[in-house]
RNA sequence: GGCCCGUUCGUCUAUCGGUUAGGACACCAGGUUUUCAACCUGGGAAGAGGGGUUCGACUCCCCUACGGGCUGCCA
């Protein structure tokens, strides 16, 4: 049997991280066992749904790498054949009409927490006759079993059982003819042939419902696998108080997407010890019997770090094209062919010291910057007086110099000798007057990356 | 309130009855160093509490506590 997952977000807001790991389990368990991953919009709300949040979700998804099957799929637009398996359901006497109205159902409840008892809603239509109503309005309900009790197998919280008496017959369609969403989920699910439902906790005990729908039909259930909520770092729910929720966030801020997805990965997921891997590796590893059982929390440090590995370990080109991106979503300016190239060639020298996009283009402000580079508050000082005399004698020695990290080593350590100062001191003016910055690459690196003549250029402005 | 789920270092986790309870992030100390990042060495740090079962429990069972989820003609 070939598998098929699903994401199934409602578009009433950004994505959420919790919804891009729900979708990343989703992706990660289809495409390492050659299945389908698909994605549908469930849109029955039609107060709250809109197609700026589909958008944001379906950009979220597509920055984090996470490719579906097909077309994204309404849930909306399959509400004729939600309404048709609820009559179905009516004719295979697994539903009936309910005529009660929805103040009577209202006051009931009231009444019931009221005097402490759990509401539980037991419509007087269940085995009533309903050709006695032929014009009323009538919502459709599932007829659950009164006794007994239902269990679900879950792929990671175990056997679930729970009393039957305990649930309610859930309504399957609205008097207003509409479809509810207990129902659609399920009737989507099959239609789309889903074999595993990964998923949020939070809809486990839906779960028990929803199986009952597969039963009525006669449908085969899929495999449940209900993960764990993450939770902000306090423990608490994740919520915008936490700060960032939004996977637009973490974009915006210049966090690549192989190190989200490492780390979102590796969040409540384990394979043995490894902490930092490949998305090839992701992909073969993952599978539901890593999945633990309890929540976790979001940890930026651990994310910043996993993300410094994974920029690490990117090719020079795919990190060059992955900042243009980050440039363009920031509102920046694209950098120039000529920028580029230089980003290029220096892209080695900055990946092994950067955690995310905005650290490595300050890193790499030597490459980006024009003459004449002007030092920022920090580098200033080591221009002084000192720092330019020393620049002044250096110069004419790197004139005719080959311009290889090997001839130009002994040149600078000789000057920093004759000088009687550590290479350090050296060094100082030398890094502000090439980058203008405080943090960046070795000097020799700056100096092989941007070629003698700049190099000469940039340390006589500093020193002219 | 009821039902369901969960609980190993500060955090993410390994362990699937027998380990000095391991790793990673973070933290502390030392080293290296050309800034940043990194790197090397060392260190402190955990089985919520209480009962069982067992020769032996982090691991299995029960209770309590705490945390979370659900409890709609919302999704």
């Amino acid at each position: 049997m070939s598998v098929v997952t699903r994401f199934a977000p409602s578009p009433t807001g950004y994505l959420h991280i919790g919804g891009a790991r729900t979708a990343l389990f989703n992706w990660l368990y289809a495409r390492g066992r050659g299945g389908k991953f698909l994605l549908r919009i469930e849109d029955t709300d039609r107060e709250r749904s809109t197609p700026e949040a589909t958008a944001a979700i379906l950009q979220g998804l597509t920055w984090l790498g996470l490719d579906w099957d097909g077309d994204a799929v309404s849930q909306f637009a399959q509400r004729d054949r939600h309404a048709t398996v609820a009559h179905e359901m009516l004719t295979r006497g697994s539903a009936y009409k309910c005529f009660s109205t929805q103040e009577e159902i209202a006051a009931f409840r009231a009444a019931e927490e009221a005097a402490g008892r759990y509401p539980v809603f037991l419509s007087p239509w269940r085995d009533a006759d309903p050709s006695t109503h032929p014009d009323a309005p009538f919502a459709i309900r599932m007829k659950a079993p009164r006794d007994g009790e239902t269990t679900i197998e879950d792929a990671v919280q175990g056997s679930v059982r729970i009393q039957n008496a305990t649930l309610d017959d859930m309504i399957v369609l609205r008097s207003d003819g509409t479809p509810v969403y207990m129902l659609a989920v399920v009737v989507d699910d099959h239609d789309m042939g889903v074999t595993h439902v990964i998923r949020g906790d939070d809809h486990l005990n839906n779960a028990f419902r929803q199986q009952m729908v597969y039963a009525a039909m006669g449908w085969t259930v899929p495999v449940w696998a209900h993960i764990p909520l993450i939770h902000g770092p306090d423990g608490k729910k994740l919520s915008k108080r936490h700060g960032a929720t939004a996977v637009g966030d973490y974009q915006l801020q210049g966090y690549p997407a192989a190190g989200m997805r490492n780390y979102l990965t590796r969040l409540g997921w384990s394979h043995g010890d490894d902490e930092v891997f490949t998305s090839d590796q992701a992909r073969n590893w993952f599978d539901l019997s890593g999945i633990g059982r309890s929540p976790a929390r979001l940890d930026f440090k651990k994310l910043e770090h996993v993300c410094g590995q994974q920029i690490g370990m990117a090719e020079n080109a795919a990190l060059l094209h992955e900042i243009d991106n980050f440039l363009t979503a920031t509102g920046r300016r694209a950098l120039t062919p000529a920028q580029s190239d230089l980003m290029l060639r220096a892209m080695p020298h900055l990946k092994d010291r950067a955690k995310t996009f905005p650290e490595l283009l300050e890193k790499a402000h030597f490459a980006l910057a024009s003459r004449p580079i002007v030092p920022d508050a920090a580098a200033a000082p080591s221009l002084d007086d000192t720092g330019r005399n020393m620049l002044k004698s250096l110069t004419p020695q790197l004139q005719n110099a080959e311009w290889a990290r090997a001839s130009l080593e002994p040149i600078l350590t000789d000057a920093a000798a004759a000088l009687g100062i550590g290479f350090g001191k050296l060094a100082a003016p030398l890094r502000a007057a090439l980058a203008g910055r405080t943090a960046t690459p070795s000097v020799y690196d700056m100096m092989l990356v941007i070629g003698r003549e700049e190099t000469i250029a940039r340390l006589k402005d500093a020193a002219p």
